[in-house]
DNA sequence: CTGCAATGTATTAATGTTAGAACAATCAAC
DNA sequence: GTTGATTGTTCTAACATTAATACATTGCAG
């Protein structure tokens, strides 16, 4: 589905893709731009980059900006760079981007042939916030377990999920939310969901949520929504999963 | 889902979701999160926008800042100010974000009960981008009709769509890739196609697809990217997709 | 009319971004 | 060694962003 490394790929890093108009600068732009191709495999891990020269050439900026892009990279730890010789591609290298199963319920992940862990980030038993008061139907002061988790593969964080759950309570111990499917913790707690509703749709990165997934702030983040119902259409738990897309993305397959 | 024009929604503004720490201006990330709100109707239409100094306080920045994000947002026309009165949404609103159900083919956008239209940007035979002259299996230097189309509703812009098909050449009549769906289009050219893949990702809005969905730039957008195949499992067509999720999100559902 | 809240205008200042230019230091190829 | 490419350093300059402060103008409630 996409090339790695190739010099052809290059190619498709141009101009076209910062924008003098907006109000990022361009140093960031150009940043973010190079940071992705270098994070996706683009630009091959070990292979020079652009020299200053070039980059200004090629993307119509002053050498200033060239690099002051290729020093943020460097800063990051992504390149190094060598006076007299260029900028090279030094990155602690991850594999292809996971690709999961849009399945109903999609905590299958372990069958992907990758170990993913999960880590628990925060939970506590707290008030819906005011526009899950509603869908969920109960009193304001309510208290409801919430919990901030992690999904990560080989060390790099790669989903962010905050969840809400009215039946989980206070008991249930934090190694249990890293260790035990979210399936078997409803079945724990009595829960049986019977039908599920997902939205997927795309959001930028929170400043919390970037530091948790160590990506930029407003970085395109691909985020689903999902509604659990029970048997009578209560709904029994509210999931919001962000993904970093360069990292994971959602497959469908379907014969016609 | 989501409230609209709540106060209480409103208290989900809050400082948490600029960064000082970015380099992205304070004003542009302040007149992201605003706009948002209000072209999703967080802030509905007619009513009154926080004042300079709520805003300053808030998000605890200098009025001078919170000036510029309401005279962006005014220059964009989505609020009117008055002096000694206040800043007022005034936005031809939409309704209800269009909801496509994630099927297979998702070519039945008609069956929403919303009228949506299409319009082709450029039809032209190309040369295959070097990142797709392998998965076709074609010559470097093969001829592809290459089609770059945008779908409507009710006058604005939400998806935006490039595809790739060899199949197709330069006698359609621009007026058949409006009116008539894909499928058809696919049928009328002898395609029958027996198997898709689709994979579902974000990408921030590049300046060109910015302008098409009249969005700004590096906005972010979920992206489909589909194969198909035909029965001998040659592909036939290649479709990215980008919808800008303020007005468009994808669902699924299902019995568990 | 008065007082308050809101936007409009102006000034000063610190800091960041971008560009252009010149020169130094390092490396590799010849 | 010489040459060319590359990164490192150092200037100048123009412009944008952000903040703090003060004051003017408008609309409205009392």
């Amino acid at each position: 589905m996409r090339t790695r490394g190739g010099t052809a790929a290059l190619a498709l890093l141009n101009r076209e893709l910062i924008d003098t108009q907006s109000p990022s600068p361009l140093y960031f732009q150009l940043f973010t731009v190079l940071n992705d191709a270098i994070s996706r495999g683009v630009i091959a891990n070990g292979s020079r980059m652009p020299s200053e020269k070039e980059i200004s050439d090629r993307f119509e900026v002053s050498r200033i900006t060239a690099r002051r892009t290729l020093a943020e990279l460097a800063a990051k730890g992504l390149v190094v760079r060598h006076r007299g010789k260029g900028t090279f591609v030094q990155h602690a290298y991850q594999p292809d981007p996971i690709v999961a199963p849009l399945s109903s319920m999609m905590e299958s992940l372990g069958h992907m042939g990758r170990d993913t862990t999960v880590t628990l980030l925060s939970k506590r038993m707290d008030t819906l916030p005011a526009d899950l008061q509603e869908v969920f139907a109960l009193a304001a002061d309510a208290r409801v377990c919430h919990l901030v988790r992690m999904r990560s593969d080989g060390g790099r964080a790669f989903g962010h999920y905050v969840s809400w759950t009215p039946r989980f309570d206070a008991s249930t111990a934090r190694k249990d939310f890293e260790a035990r499917s979210r399936m078997e913790l409803f079945k724990a707690h009595g829960i049986k969901i019977a039908r599920v509703e997902q939205y997927l749709s795309a959001e930028g990165a929170s400043p919390e949520i970037a530091r948790a997934l160590d990506v930029t702030t407003g970085k395109p983040l691909l985020k689903l929504v999902r509604f659990s119902y029970d048997a009578n259409g209560r709904l029994q738990d509210h999931l919001t999963a962000r993904y970093n897309s360069d990292l994971f993305s959602y497959k469908m397959e379907a014969e016609v």
